[in-house]
Parts: structure tokens; sequence; C-alpha cells
DNA sequence: TAGATTGTTAATCGATTAACAATC
DNA sequence: TAGATTGTTAATCGATTAACAATC
């Protein structure tokens, strides 16, 4: 409950999906067997999983495939709605912010920030890009939850900070380095280059799964 | 050295981005501990994760910079290129295509992949938009080895089909969905769904880290 | 009832951490 | 030499998996 597996909630966006890519008859079931093939996991997982979002199942009948799907969103809390702001308007920070696809988990992007003098001002999709002078106001005055970190390395430290100062309590760091932050406060990493380095290992293996 | 854990391998090119960023002078030498430190991390972890790829250190020294540098990098293959190509010419899609960076890393995408004919043709920065029948030759011609996913989940397994028919044995999927793929393939999701479930289910916490 | 499937307790496995000998 | 730091063996921890009782 309060005391989930980081493990297991980072399985339950992939249940959510596949739940939902069925075809809906409604009151379907489905068993946590059935699951754990689709998904290549262990069907024990994927029980304890289930059980320890408070899902329960019918012995000889499965999940409810809808309750289920229900369950989940609630869970994930991707119909509670989460301000958030990108910093680093670049290729990847502007294609986070035209990506329309976040919304679907509860993510609003509600304004973004840059340096570069000749972007500030701009609107992208109804989302103002403004100087970094700006963050901390910005993010207090709109409460805002969470910080998406597009910028180059070197300035992601600085950033980060000047997010934490805004009041931000979880930050997600698509720059490719270890940033500090105070406890209570949540950096997560998306760590393209380490994605990178499995890749090119794999492929410098002589024939290894 | 072949058995190398997964984690182990995550965690290399942070050492060695760290170690980029320190002001380089000949001869500097750094201990586990400061690595440690640096990075937030247990500094048997550090030596551990050093000696599996083979980097020695000098007890009362600790490691000389450069050489470290030098090895990790050559462990993780950032000089020996890797061809790529990218399917789905979308807004993440473009970005990937646009953001130079991955070359440091020793990926070079030389070509892309969308079923929308109105982005069929285009050169982007100078790589060729193609369609999609022409995947697999393309693949198998110019010696492919790894296909970088940004697709609309529905199309994801088709289009990872289509890869592995042209060769290809390292797939990166940017989909939130789970791929199969025959032994010898490895799929390595980039998993923003799960990201943002951590990041939202600690703002849910009263007041944990 | 018999059989399939859940939920949970116990066993295993792998990764992290602690302890300590080796070495410069 | 004394002291700091490495490298490695043993202990711990947490997550996965196996075994099995409960239940529809």
């Amino acid at each position: 409950m309060g005391s989930i597996s980081k493990h297991t909630l980072q399985r339950l966006p992939t249940y959510l999906a596949y739940l939902k890519s069925l075809p809906c008859a409604d009151n379907a079931c489905i068993s946590a067997a059935a699951i754990a093939a689709a998904l290549e996991l262990g069907e024990v997982q994927v029980r304890k999983d289930l059980s320890a979002v408070g899902s329960a199942g019918k012995p000889r009948i499965g999940y409810p495939v809808n309750d289920l799907i229900q369950h989940l969103e609630y869970f994930l809390g991707y119909s509670t709605r989460n301000r958030a702001v990108l910093v680093g308007v670049g290729n990847l920070g502007l294609a986070l912010l035209s990506y329309g696809g976040f919304a679907d988990y509860g993510l609003d992007i509600v304004g973004a920030f840059d340096s570069n003098p000749a972007l500030i001002g701009l609107q992208i999709d109804g989302r103002p890009v403004l100087s970094m002078d700006e963050l901390p106001t910005f993010c207090q005055r709109e409460n805002v939850q969470i910080g998406i970190l597009a910028v180059p390395s070197a300035a992601a430290q600085p950033c980060c900070d000047a997010l934490i100062a805004g009041g931000v309590r979880a930050v997600w760091n698509f720059a490719p380095v270890h940033l500090k932050a105070p406890d209570g406060v949540l950096i997560q990493r998306e760590n393209m280059a380490s994605s990178l380095a499995l890749l090119s290992y794999h492929l410098k293996q002589p024939e290894r799964n």
C-alpha cells in the first residue's frame, strides 16, 4: 500500500496499457496467467503486483478487465491532473511539449522556459515560453508540481535548483547527469545513455540474449 | 566480463559523464569514494563496477581519471559506430532524428521511415525519410543494427517485426507497449509511462522521499 | 465434486553492502 | 612505518519464484 515496491509501480502502466489494448467486451475477465504470457512476466508476479494495489480476482474466473483498468487508472492517478513545466525548448523539449500523449497520464504541461531570447514570448500549443528568471515565481503562482528538464547537462543542476525554489517536488530529468536535490524532492532520470549502453553491449556479444 | 550485470552496465554511462565533467588536469586521480559521493552511490559499488570492466586503481591514490574515461568509452563502444534507423517521424521521432547528441554514444541514425506519404522523400539533416515497404531491404543493404521505434502503440509490433526481418538485432522502443521478439533480439523499452508513474506516485505521498 | 485459478507463505536468486586483508 | 585506499570474500537485503492451501 504505502509500501508498494518501485519495481511493481513501474510495471503497473504496462499492465494498464495491455488491458486497454484488449477488445473490450463488458464483464470480460482475464487470468493472471494470460496477462503474464502477453507481457512475458511470471504469473505469480502479476498476481502479487495486482494484489499490491488492492485488485482482487476470483478463483477459477480471473480478474474483471474493466474493474482492473479503472483500478489501475485510479491508483496511477491518471485522472488526477499534475501540473508541469518544461525547461529547455530544444529539439527534445519541443517534442515533449508538442506530444499530446502525456495528458492521458494526468500530466499537464502548463508552461515552458528557455534562456534563448528568440524563443521567449512564443506560444506552443497554447503554452507560453518564458524567461528562466520567471521560473520560480511562475511555478509558485501556477501551482506547478513537476519539472521536466530537457536542457544541456551543464545547465541541468541550476535549472533543477530553480524548479525546487519554485516549490516543485518532482523532477523528470532528461539530461545525462546525476542531479542533487533535498530530501522530499524526487529526481527521476530518463537515462537514455543507459538504454543505449544496453543496446550496444548486446550487439557486441557473440550470440547471447 | 561476459557476465557483467545489467545494473552495472547501466551505471557506467553515469560514471563516464561525471568523469568527463571534471576539470581535466592530466594525470589527475580520483577515489571511488569521491565518485560515490558525487553520484550518491555506495563506494563499494563504484569499486565493484569499475573492476567489472577491468579498470584498476592504486591503493592510496585512486583511479587515473583519463585512463578511466578512455576505458569506459572503449567498453561502452562509443567509438564503435552503430548504424540505426528511426521508425515513426512524429513529434518524438523528429526530435530524436534532429538531436545530434546520440553520435557521442556511437549511434548513427542513417535513415528514417514513416507511413505518411507527405513525409516520404524528405531529407532530415541528410537522412532520407523512406516508405515502410523499403524498411527490411534498406536495413539489410545499409547494415543497420539498431531500430528506434517512435510509432503509435498499435503500429509498434508490426514495425518491430519489419526491423527484425531486416536483420536488426537491437530495438529501442519508445512506444508504451511490450514487444515480442525472437531470442537473440534485444528489445529495450524507454518506459516514459513508468517514469511518470513514479513521479506521480511520489507526489501523492504525504511526506516521503 | 473436480478442477482451475487466486492469494500467500516459504525458498531462491541476485544485487548491494559490510568487513577485512592486500598494497602502495 | 602508518595510513589511506583498493579489491574481494562474506553477510545482508530485497525482489522473484516455487510451493501450496483457499476458494469458487
